[in-house]
DNA sequence: CGCCAGATGACACTCAGTTGCAAAAGATTG
DNA sequence: CAATCTTTTGCAACTGAGTGTCATCTGGCG
């Protein structure tokens, strides 16, 4: 009865087309998804679903992510040595800068980047078919 | 009494220097280091030490390699949910393409990308300590 | 409401890497 | 060259992230 389904994909729709089950589990970890708005990992998708639910297990978070995944609703990212962390589909593609102190993501876009890295595989006679932009750093101290 | 040591890092100056025992282990390692001109994982340089010396075990490897990198003497890059690979350090800096059906690893370089990148990150703020630029692809087949 | 393929929770397992510890081996000194 | 004092090693046990197995449960269709 809530009257947000246009903004952000809808789950619900993507999981019944692709003959998923719409079960406890998923409605609650794709609420959480669907509102937040940073990159959680597995565990914290896993704590922030407890809150709602106490019996979803982490292995059902683990595979919904991968169902999602699968279905591109969602996007996996590995940053530096860390576990997987996700996010929503469906905006604009995007590259990453990560707050080496506080794990903060931070999302930007370059198109003048995604051209070059174009014309560096074109020249290497390759077709691209994902990339990984990902800069690391600290916030600069105006001191 | 070999006469190869000016192209590449001299490990094992750079150990000495850091206060690091030069042991039998760690030298045969570097060795493999010096000689290998692709991208191995510690299990790869586990085998390949294990033909000279068969007592190295892998911890020690994993180990060296993580000595190594503290001194800077190496870079580690963890591609795509794979281990990680190592590469001796002291060429030029250099981004990779990864061939998704073999594993290859191209090296490439764009002056014109790093400029980009800290462009970006002047404009929110922040300093790169590192970044990640890795390209997956496939040949691109001429039919 | 009853059915049953698909999903779940619990738990064993894998894989990459790390750690604790007693034994071994570098380096440094006499 | 031997004594000594650390550092390093090999081994095995452990960790963390994620996967696989399987008996049980349940969503959604008739």
């Amino acid at each position: 009865m809530t009257k947000q389904q246009n903004q952000k994909p809808d789950y619900e729709k993507m999981l019944r087309k692709a003959g998923v089950r719409i079960t406890r589990p998923r409605r609650a970890i794709v609420e959480i998804l669907t509102h937040c708005e940073d990159h959680p990992d597995a565990l914290e998708i896993f704590r922030r679903a407890a809150e709602v639910d106490s019996s979803i297990s982490l292995s059902t978070v683990y595979r919904t992510m991968k169902v999602l995944e699968g279905l591109g609703a969602i996007h996996r990212h590995a940053f530096e040595g860390g576990p997987s962390r996700f996010e929503q589909a469906g905006g604009e593609h995007h590259d990453h800068l990560i707050d080496l102190d506080t794990g903060d993501v931070i999302e930007f876009k370059s198109d003048r980047i995604e051209h070059l890295q174009n014309e560096i595989a074109e020249a290497l006679g390759y077709d691209i078919v994902h990339h990984r932009l990902e800069l690391y750093g600290r916030k600069r101290k105006a001191s």
